[in-house]
DNA sequence: CCAATTTATTTCAAGTATAAAATTTCAGGC
DNA sequence: GCCTGAAATTTTATACTTGAAATAAATTGG
């Protein structure tokens, strides 16, 4: 085997380390956060996602963003939020000018739960990502952030 | 608010910013894989990590053993095994000495059918981390490795 | 204007996932 | 030998997830 097909193959197991090494962080990290989740608040994570996210846009987002921004499916998030709303933490509202469309947003007992829950989650968290120091987050952040760019 | 503060504020903030990256990282990454997946050989990837695992232990596996390794629920191995037995890609043999366990193993069409897959896989990762120099492929495994620390 | 396409969402079937309960078996102590 | 508790797996109920089909409404090109 010549010399660049060595370099090659051995980039292509580091590849692959490193694949499965992201996939057991993020199954370790969801696990811990996942039992915190349920033990504490009697909530699952999918859950806790769309509190999140509907927290940060306020003004309420369309079902289609809301899958877009969790990368999850359309017909996923159609289930959480129903869940959401026959709990009174989230509702549907129409949008003017688009009669196919809906706007999700938090009800006040929504924006009240998901402070208490954010709140306890970010010390969970600091707990899990102890181990790193200020330039080994950003490290990790910056290096994480290019798999998302465009492969189209 | 006093300095201590802050720079503690600070880290949290970096710290779930991480989270979110990693969460990002991994969906983005699956979301490829599983189309691919699906597309070229009609898999689901939960099916192709317990392959990959019995492939790896050519033995065989008890189920608690696999479901150990991928970091998932007893119950949810069942399921899978089951429809990976009734593809005829593997097969449950009891252990003897144990009427309690099970050992699971690839069948020889499973050996042959993970085979193509794996290859193929491997160039999927290949394109997906490209980005990546050998450098920063070994810092990401590293960084990424030290959050399975015990954290009991 | 109107047929054809596109867009937003929901519904559906199948598969994946968890936690908890149930089964069956094993292992030790008495 | 029997009892108690632990271990390996399956079963159950519920929830999440996807991809595809269905529905309904908006947009567009002729």
């Amino acid at each position: 085997m010549s010399t660049t097909a060595k370099v090659i193959e051995k980039l292509s197991k580091k590849r692959l380390r490193l694949w499965l090494q992201l996939l057991r962080a993020n199954r370790t990290t969801e696990n811990q956060l996942r039992e915190n989740m349920r033990l504490t608040f009697d909530c699952t994570l999918p859950r806790f996602d769309v509190l999140s996210a509907l927290d940060r846009y306020r003004d309420g987002l369309r079902m289609s963003d809301l899958s877009a921004k969790l990368m999850v499916s359309n017909g996923n998030v159609t289930g959480i939020v129903d869940r959401l709303e026959a709990e009174g933490l989230a509702r549907r509202i129409s949008v003017d000018g688009d009669r196919r469309a809906m706007r999700v947003k938090l009800t006040e007992a929504g924006i009240a739960r998901f402070a208490e829950m954010a709140a306890e989650h970010e010390t969970w968290v600091d707990t899990l990502f102890a181990t790193y120091s200020a330039a080994e987050l950003d490290t990790l952040t910056a290096l994480l952030s290019r798999l998302e760019e465009d492969k189209t």
